[in-house]
RNA sequence: GGGCUGGUAGCUCAGUUGGUAGAGCACAGGACUGAAAAUCCUGGUGUCGGCGGUUCAAUCCCGUCCCAGCCCA
């Protein structure tokens, strides 16, 4: 029986993928599976520039509002919920096509996790509290004590990582951590898998991050984040220490204007999407489509279509 | 027209008792295995306003010109 196809498309932060996709499925019968860590969560909308009614009404968008923000979400639980849409898609005898900019995720799904324990909360703000008070590299020293390779890895002042890595020698029962890194290079070999990475030019991209950004402030980004922290959500703490949710959510504290508030949402988008293209760039399977070469939403999607065609994803 | 103060990185500034310069922010590059829109690492990008002079050596001292701000006419 041959492999069951699958399409991937990735791209920094507000380079149009969901437009594309939205496109595509106009001529392709597929649904789409989000691979987005912030969508995930219910009322967090107009920030994490989910797809509109309308977009999710022209195809079906899986894993997005899919917990509530009290909740916590993470690459482990994405890979189950990834695989159960994939399937479910391929047994509707469409194509499953996996959207997102979360590289994390994608990478999770496509070439597995090593298991691991998951994480303990209480460990966990234990941990945190000794680093506030000792510092980050007594906390560092108590890795080093238990599991040297782990420590070694780690940069001192990698306090999230670091906290992890405590938090699986603790629950492993002493066990090292995966001394063995898997080889996130090799190719998978689930499915029939084509990959793409929608690109764009630097400037033209800062600019467009930069419209999107005042574009969901104007349509009421900042209602948004009111209602989130007066349903009780902490601002600063996951998931509402994303990218412009802590900006506003200190601008709805009157402690910056919103002005600077959205200074500030567009400086760390634009880092951010550095960092997306900063991991996608070593993923050896990725076709790369510069979005304005190709003819913009239109002319990436035709693109796209072609060259699964003529892959046999699609007749 | 005269006087005073300033002109150093993209921005705000520090500094060199004369040996061609460094902070913050901005920016750039990288890492990444159950928080990943998170977390972290690395990097100074420069006719020290222009032109002369003194000096072995000038961003620094002297002269002059230009620019900005303030004050006096």
């Amino acid at each position: 029986m041959s492999r069951l196809p699958l399409l991937v498309l990735v791209g920094p932060t507000g380079v149009g993928k969901t437009a594309v996709a939205v496109r595509l499925a106009g001529q392709v019968a597929m649904e789409v599976v989000s691979a987005d860590s912030r969508q995930v969560y219910r009322g967090m909308d107009i920030g994490t520039g989910k797809p509109t009614a309308e977009e999710r009404a022209a195809v079906p968008h899986h894993l997005v509002d899919v917990v509530d923000p009290g909740e916590r979400y993470h690459a482990a639980r994405f890979r189950t919920d990834a695989l159960a849409a994939i399937a479910a898609v391929h047994g509707r005898g469409r194509l499953p096509v996996v959207v997102g900019g979360t590289g994390l995720y994608v990478r999770a799904l496509l070439r597995g996790l090593i298991p691991l324990p998951p994480a303990d909360p209480v460990l966990r703000a234990e941990l945190e509290g000794f680093a506030a008070e000792r510092g980050a590299p007594a906390l560092h020293a108590r890795l080093a004590a238990v599991a040297p390779d782990a420590a070694r890895r780690l940069h001192p002042n990698d306090r999230v990582r670091v906290v992890r890595a405590l938090e699986v020698h603790a629950r492993a029962g002493g066990a090292p951590p995966d001394p063995q890194e898997g080889d996130w290079t090799a190719a998978s070999s689930a499915w029939r898998l084509v990959m793409f990475g929608l690109g764009r030019a630097r400037p033209a991209l800062n600019d467009a991050i930069a419209a999107r950004a005042r574009a969901m402030v104007a349509r009421g980004m900042m209602d948004e984040v009111r209602r989130l922290i007066e349903a009780g959500h902490d601002p600063g703490r996951p998931p509402l220490d994303g990218i412009g949710y802590r900006q506003l959510a200190l601008a709805a504290g009157g402690r910056i204007g919103v002005e600077e508030a959205v200074r500030l949402m567009i400086r760390d988008t634009t880092r951010y999407a550095k960092r997306q293209m900063t991991w996608f760039q070593r993923e050896p399977e990725i076709r790369w489509l510069d979005v304005d070469g190709a003819g913009g939403v239109d002319g990436s999607a035709e693109a796209m279509q072609k060259h699964i065609t003529r892959e046999g994803l699609i007749e």
